[in-house]
RNA sequence: GGCCCCAUCGUCUAAUGGUCAGGACAUCACUCUUUCAAGGUGAAGAUACGGGUUCAAUUCCCGUUGGGGCUACCA
């Protein structure tokens, strides 16, 4: 399919109408490394990822710090571990736009020299006084070219001043147009585009300068991006047109919108990939429910594994508008995840999360013959490993805390009843021999039956007394993990 | 304010110029059950509004409304 961009210039001049590469599938996500990796990043991957995979192609990770203030190395490694967890690999970079400065000076040079750019030597004060003042009067605000046609003299005497000048692409008359692969045709007036800055007066490029230069030197056929950068994308092809080269494919994604129906922002942040690590997410649920904000499979499906993904994405079927990140949905799906997962997985889950979160279990309970016993019963119902964790604690200390509804529902309304009764079970208890579910199971039946009353009656107050809870595994199968002595030992020590 | 994008159940979404507008999460009820989950069965719940085009519009066009984004020497 022939990428449609093209310009009219004010003479008329059809700069560019250029075929799609052959060449193959080059992709790439451009981060900036100034913070938490939050979702629509982690999605934007995913999508880039899966495109590549199902194309044989290739994927880039370019790190975008040209935002000395706000860049750091530990938000570009927070990325690349974050991403890592999830899966998505990378095939070629990092590269750091910070360590390419003298490409971009040398294409800016470019432009200056075919008169496309030009120097411009006001202050950043001087603008935002006027871009204020403009908004104050409720009109929009454009550059006014101030510094195009400046002469040698004055720009000497700026010179002299030691005012650095930023440098500005000089925006043609006319309009754009290009096609995106998800939203087709759009098209902007030039007249609505500023004389935007290129390079900044510190010699550090921007945004929208850097991105084509480098996308355009590390080939990349597909730009797949949030719909935030729609707005971009008209001066980015400028600058294309202006340097005479082939524009890649756009398609930009949908926002990913937090409950409030706002675009994910520091606000949020529970949204960040780490927190949900971190609540006990595993990298495969993230995954799937993550791409199915903004593409479906166009069956009635929900869980589909990466390979099945790689398969069965496509660009075509990725939605125009915005999701709502539902994180109830996320939960039931770690849910499925988590009850597929068989006891070797768990396993090797729930200590990837315990070393996350750097947690260490009493030695006792760290055995996987315990925790491979455990867990199963556990996760069954549960839907993150941070509930299984919770789950867990009754098993790991003896310092019990008794949930105050148990109490009032099964102790409190007749308590010397429910004692005589749970002593009575102990006593059974203490003269088994062999001591697991079944026997214990067999003599509370013996039990019941003898004092004539429903099994539930004991087997609830002693769920509280064991375990400080009301939900749990199975009664018998708590008691078969906890062991004898514990449990004896929790039935003499009765809550009140 | 200007420009751009978007619009199907509360949420994620499917579908077609003619369907009983389908599925999933969540909700509710019933069921299963020693609790909690899970499971099973069922219920309720949507084409934002107004105009066109058409025999027929949720689908195509226009407008309105609503939401979102951009409007930086951020990305």
């Amino acid at each position: 399919m022939p990428q449609e961009a093209e310009s009219d210039t004010q003479d008329g001049f059809e700069l560019s109408l250029r075929e799609h590469r052959k060449s193959g599938v080059r992709v790439r996500i451009a981060p900036s490394p100034t913070g938490a990796i939050h979702v629509g990043l982690a999605r934007s991957a995913l999508y880039n990822y899966l495109f590549a995979c199902s194309h044989g192609g290739t994927f880039v990770l370019r790190i975008e710090d040209t935002d000395v203030q706000r860049s750091t190395e530990e938000s570009a490694q927070a990325i690349i571990k974050g991403l890592g967890w999830l899966g998505i690999t990378f095939d070629e970079g990092p590269y750091y736009q910070s360590q390419r400065l003298d490409i971009y000076r040398k294409h800016a040079d470019q432009l200056l020299q075919s008169g496309h750019a030009y120097r411009c030597y006001c202050t950043p004060e001087r603008l935002a006084e006027e871009r204020e003042k403009a908004e104050a009067q409720r009109s929009a605000w454009r550059y006014d070219r101030r510094c195009l046609n400046l002469s040698e003299e004055e720009r000497k005497k700026f010179e002299a001043e030691g005012i650095k000048p930023a440098i500005r692409f000089l925006v043609p008359e006319g309009k754009t147009t290009f096609t995106d692969l998800i939203h087709g045709s759009i098209t902007r007036e030039h007249k609505d585009i500023d004389d935007f800055i290129i390079v900044r007066s510190n010699g550090i490029p921007t945004y929208n300068f850097a991105v084509v230069a480098d996308d355009h030197l590390m080939e990349i056929s597909h730009v797949l991006r949030a719909v935030e950068h729609i707005s971009n994308t008209f001066k980015q092809i400028l600058l294309y047109n202006a340097f005479g080269w082939e524009i890649p494919q756009f398609a930009h994604l949908p926002l990913i919108l937090g409950e409030d129906k706002k675009k994910l922002s520091k606000r949020h942040g529970a949204m960040s990939l780490e927190e949900f690590r971190a609540q006990g997410f595993l990298a495969d649920a993230m995954v799937n429910f993550l791409v199915l904000l903004g593409w479906s499979p166009g069956e009635d499906r929900e869980i589909i594994s990466r390979q099945e993904l790689v398969k069965l994405f496509s660009i075509e079927r990725i939605n125009t508008s915005n999701a709502i990140f539902d994180m109830r949905k996320l939960e039931w799906m770690n849910g499925e995840y988590l009850r597929a997962m068989d006891t070797s997985q768990l396993l090797t889950a729930f200590h990837d999360w315990l070393g996350y979160q750097g947690i260490s279990l009493p030695r006792e309970y760290a055995s996987a013959e315990f925790l491979s016993r455990a867990l199963p019963l556990i996760a069954e119902r549960s839907r993150t490993l941070d509930e299984v964790y919770d789950a867990l604690l009754p098993y790991l200390s003896d310092e019990l805390t008794y949930d105050e509804e148990g109490l009032n529902k099964h102790f409190r309304k007749d308590p010397e009843g429910v004692k005589r009764w749970l002593l009575l079970y102990r006593e059974r208890l203490e003269k088994l021999h062999e001591f697991n579910k079944e026997t214990a199971e067999g003599v509370l039946r013996e039990l019941v039956e003898e004092l004539g009353i429903k099994p539930g009656l004991v087997i609830h107050p002693v769920r509280v007394a064991v375990t400080g809870r009301t939900v749990g595994p199975p009664l018998f199968d708590c008691l078969e993990l906890l062991g004898k002595e514990r449990v004896l030992d929790r039935l003499s020590k009765l809550p009140q």
